[in-house]
DNA sequence: GAAACAATTGAACAATTGTTCATATATTGA
DNA sequence: TCAATATATGAACAATTGTTCAATTGTTTC
C-alpha cells in the first residue's frame, strides 16, 4: 500500500498526517518570540563573555567587568542592560559599586550546555 | 584587617585578585565568537519554530516546515542555511525532497533548557 | 560644597539581519 | 522534451544591533 500523503504533487502539503500533528504542538507566537529574545541575549561575544566570566566569580562589578574582558564600562554597561532586560543577571548595589551575579541556575544550565556543544567541535 | 584590594580608588581595578583569577580561565576570542554564534542560530523566532518543529517530528522536509509555520518556503530555506552552517540540522535528499533533522543530541538539550527558562517565566 | 569615581544613558554611526520577490537548479513523470 | 514541483539563491530593502563618544546620575571622600 501506498505510504498516505507522501510525494502527492496535488496535495498542499507533503506530509499531512506530520503538518497537522506538529501544528497542533506549535506554542504562541509571543512563546516563540520570547525564547527567540532568550537566545539573542547570548548571542554577542562580549554577552558571552560577561556570562563566562560570571560563572566563574559569582559577582563581578562593571569595571573590573571591563578590565577582564579588555573593553570600556560602557560597553560593558550596556550589554548588562540587555541581559538584565532578558533577567539573564541581577545586581546588587553596593555603594557606588554595582556587582552583577547571573539571574538563577537555568542560565547556568542553558550557558553551560552551549560551552559543551562549542568544546565538541 | 582590611580587605585586600576593594574599594580602592587608585586601582585600576574594584578587586584586582578577581580579575586575575577570571582572567586567566577566559577562553579564546575565536571560542567566545563562536559560542556567541550558536546562540545567535537560535536568536530568530522562524528559527526557534523550525526548531521546535524538529523536537516534535524528527524529519521535516522544507514545504511542511512551511506549512507548519506559516511562512514561505524561501524564507524556510534562507534559514535553513544558517542553521545548516552552525551545524543545528542536517539533512537527507530522497528525490526531490530534502528532510531536515536536529544534528545531535546536544542540540536538543540546549534547545530543552532554553524551553524551561521560558516556561518558568 | 567640590573633586573623584562607578555606572548609566543618548545620539550617531557602520555593520548585520530577515524578509520578499524573482530567478535558478534539480528531480520527477508524462 | 516539457511542465510541474521542491528547494536554493541573489538582490534589495527596512529594521535592528554594538560600539564609541560625550554627557549625566549618584555615591563617596576630602
Amino acid at each position: 500500500m501506498k505510504k498516505q500523503n507522501s510525494y502527492l504533487s496535488d496535495n498542499l502539503y507533503v506530509e499531512k498526517d506530520k503538518v497537522n500533528s506538529v501544528k497542533k504542538t506549535m506554542k504562541s507566537e509571543k512563546f516563540f518570540h520570547y525564547l527567540a529574545e532568550t537566545f539573542k541575549a547570548m548571542s554577542d561575544p562580549t554577552r558571552t563573555k560577561i556570562i563566562f566570566a560570571l560563572c566563574q566569580e559569582k559577582e563581578l562589578c562593571v569595571s573590573d567587568m571591563a578590565a577582564i574582558i579588555g573593553t570600556t564600562n560602557s560597553a560593558i554597561s550596556h550589554q548588562l542592560r540587555t541581559l538584565r532586560n532578558m533577567k539573564l543577571v541581577r545586581y546588587n548595589k553596593i555603594g557606588r559599586l554595582i556587582f552583577y551575579s547571573l539571574d538563577d541556575i537555568h542560565i547556568n544550565h542553558l550557558f553551560a550546555e552551549g560551552l559543551r556543544h562549542v568544546e565538541d567541535l
